[in-house]
DNA sequence: TTGTACGCGTTATCAT
DNA sequence: ATGATAACGCGTACAA
């Protein structure tokens, strides 16, 4: 950085004040409480003094106080979404899908993280939570009756995890589960192991209940390990156990843990697909640069966080929203699963 | 979804209003503004009245109300952070460093994306403007001005670009470079392409001077070539001129379009790196996932979000804060880079 | 159709 | 040390 650059750092800006309603009042010749009704029930005023008033309004750059308005009914025009690890490439998707609903709304997306502690998740829910019209939970790891004591105060929308009485964006597990273990199954593969997730993780519950239901219609045996985090180093460590199971396919709780596992066996020598082959969870953007490419069971995750904006918004509104999207998850083929190694 | 889960699906719940200073102040037997004095100014208080007063106030649960704050103060405890592309991986870190240090301060982080046109991104900033204190800009493709009339009403801190005036965080790319080019140097490459990324982004242009000027000094030719979009997309789509080129070493302006150019150009049987080396910026999350493992000039993105955070904060409070990090970019060397094929 | 007056919950100023 | 009161910007019931 330059000196003449470093001297032109600036102190904090004299700012002037934003115009309100009054100033437009002003310059219109009006009462204020005109402004605000021509500004926000527009049809209600004469088209003449409604013209003069929406032209002062430009002249003077005027916005809206959400603060004043938030005040006065109650509403923020904001929805919080909190998630467990902003990292997680799964997230992006969600986040995105969310920002965008909520943006064309005219809606503001706040954004936190509980770094996959249930108490921080807590903690950020209830900090967030004056200051939003509702909230959306992905992925949380909150005990149902914790999120109903959220969703008493305001709307709240779970998306990945179905909770009594509250409003539930999940995608169809089994469809891709069915169509993974059908894949498997077509291989020649007869024991699958599931490396499960975060223990208070629904999702990782659900996956696994799904498996042993499909694989044990299909006549393959299941068994489970935990990992506990959802991460690469969760699927790094978990390689030994992987190994010593005998297991000729894995399915892993998500992609990061499979994507770790695969790593870590090729590192000793173990081919993937040839003599395992590996299935992951969420399709995550960059699951194909692998080699091989990761089969994973996909979702569609930007429906589900647009879904989830829609269902706080028409909780909000008190429009029991009956159109629940359906989301199907499916199976993406790629070359982390091939032919069962003889036994 | 079972039916009686259906038939739970609650309608909008009749939520009990939140409860008030008066309230806390009618329970504790004081005046409302008493209340307000022990809970935001500690210490002016006697002590025993304070205790009734937070037992008051926790009994009835009580939580300032942020637009009533807010209404008064004109702050808003609220820090807006605007990205081209949430689903980019670099954002990730800095949307995390930002979130993070924003928590800590008990600021709240709202974002938004702008899909890569300014247009758009000037429509957020202002959308977004009214509810926060204060904007980061992660890669703006906004003109200077623009940057310096936003700036007028709020604090903003930009991200990997310099704009006179306007506070910057900007991770030092020669330092990164420069290993980059002598990494090349080294490997006996006397000739780098770099493959631009979007016309008004100001990284992109800085990277490419930076590149010239290393590259001059080693004496290797440059050839630039642009894509336009940051994408792995436009990476696939340069290859034929990259090949055209004669360069025996690609540079990226991103990992996308790096990763991308590499998957096209192994898919037509070019080998990497024996035939071409290729080199990426950013090192996000899973540039090592491919085969080979992407070479690229890393950034500390997590700390250019906090810092970014706190800079608009201290801009807010006024505390022209001296201590501006250095934040070091440095080449992570993986597989994606050789000895450069004879001539 | 438009103006008047009040209240939302909080902080700040001025008394007491 | 604490109470009374005004003010922030907006929306709305009521009056004109």
């Amino acid at each position: 950085m330059s000196d003449a650059e470093h001297a032109a750092v600036p102190t904090v800006a004299p700012r002037k004040p934003a115009a309100t309603i009054y100033d437009i009042a002003q310059l219109a010749g009006v009462n204020a409480s005109t402004v605000s009704r021509a500004l926000s029930t527009p049809g209600r005023i004469s088209a003449k003094t409604e013209q003069k008033i929406h032209a002062a309004a430009k002249e003077l750059n005027y916005r809206v106080n959400p603060a004043a308005r938030a005040l006065l009914t109650g509403r923020t025009r904001t929805i919080g979404l909190i998630v467990a690890d902003i990292t997680n490439p799964v997230f992006f998707d969600i986040v995105r899908g969310a920002e965008r609903e909520a943006a064309e709304q005219d809606y503001t997306l706040v954004l936190a993280e509980f770094r996959e502690s249930a108490e921080m998740e807590m903690l950020t829910a209830r900090r967030l939570m004056p200051s939003v019209d509702g909230l959306i939970l992905a992925t949380s790891r909150l005990q149902p009756d914790e999120i109903r004591e959220l969703a008493e105060e305001k709307p709240v929308v779970v998306i990945n995890r179905e909770v009594d009485h509250i409003t539930a964006i999940v995608a169809d597990v089994d469809s891709g589960v069915d169509e993974a273990v059908a894949h498997l199954a077509s291989l020649g593969h007869t024991r699958i192991a599931y490396v499960a997730g975060p223990r208070r993780s629904w999702a990782s519950h659900k996956r696994w209940s799904s498996i042993q239901q499909f694989a044990g219609a299909a006549g393959i045996e299941t068994v489970e390990m935990s990992s506990d985090q959802p991460s690469m180093e969760a699927g790094r460590a978990i390689a030994d156990e992987v190994l010593a199971s005998g297991a000729t396919a894995v399915m892993a709780y998500n992609d990061l843990i499979a994507i770790g596992l695969m790593q870590t066996l090729i590192a000793r020598g173990v081919r993937v697909p040839d003599d395992i082959s590996i299935i992951g969870f969420d399709n995550i953007f960059g699951a194909d640069w692998t080699t091989p490419g990761l089969t994973s069971v996909g979702a569609p995750h930007s429906e589900a966080g647009k879904y989830a904006a829609r269902g706080v918004l028409s909780l909000l509104a008190g429009t029991e929203s009956d159109d629940r999207p359906y989301l199907r998850t499916s199976l993406v083929i790629r070359g982390s699963t091939a032919q069962a190694r003889p036994a």
